[in-house]
DNA sequence: TTCGCTATTCGCAAAACAACGAACAGCTAT
DNA sequence: ATAGCTGTTCGTTGTTTTGCGAATAGCGAA
């Protein structure tokens, strides 16, 4: 392995879920659809103590990091975690971290 | 709850460690310490393509999260993880992701 | 005291992030 | 065509992050 590309893509792909992450705000919805399946961007919107267009930004973070996904129900959209990517993410934090 | 106070400590504390895990570099640093218990500042530095300020930032980032401690062995300075909040980051992260 | 070493801090520039309000887009109902 | 709704995007501001080279700090040996 060269100086050039010390890092692996596995730790690539860890560091990306874990700065999607890092946010409190991010940590809440992830949290929340882990746990109840799905919810429509303007319930959380109602929760949270940020702007609309602010969560608005969150959630593009999120499905841009590949951890959820959301589908339109005109006029709401309902967010729900991508499966697959969470699985993903399960098992390169499992074997990051040891647990 | 009430509405400004919507996230939890825990959640807060696991976006904290997400945080400093977001950059490929720290996942470097802290995959390398959790597979081999402690190495040098300069050892990592000749391995990483980045300069030593670069690496001593990214370092300090991992001990204000407090994933990471460094003891002095002058010249040199060791570090390696810090065992206690590296198993709370392991039981927030399994709770959270569901593993 | 000086030198040589390791590692950090400073100052800078550029990029990214995070907050907001206003404007916009898409949809459905009237 | 218009109104009302939900949600996004844009532009802005302020802050943080990330990279670097230069300067600095601390230490031990000579």
């Amino acid at each position: 392995m060269s100086l050039k590309t010390v890092k692996t893509d596995k730790q690539i792909r860890t560091a990306r879920y874990a700065k999607a992450m890092g946010h409190p705000v991010r940590m809440y919805v992830l949290e929340l659809l882990s746990n109840q399946s799905c919810c429509y961007s303007g319930d959380l919107s109602d929760e949270l103590p940020i702007a609309k267009s602010t969560l608005s930004q969150h959630l593009k973070e999120l499905k841009d990091a590949g951890l959820i996904q959301g589908e339109i129900e005109s006029p709401r959209i309902k967010y729900c975690i991508n499966k697959e990517n969470w699985k993903e993410a399960q098992q390169l934090f499992k074997q990051f971290l040891g647990i």
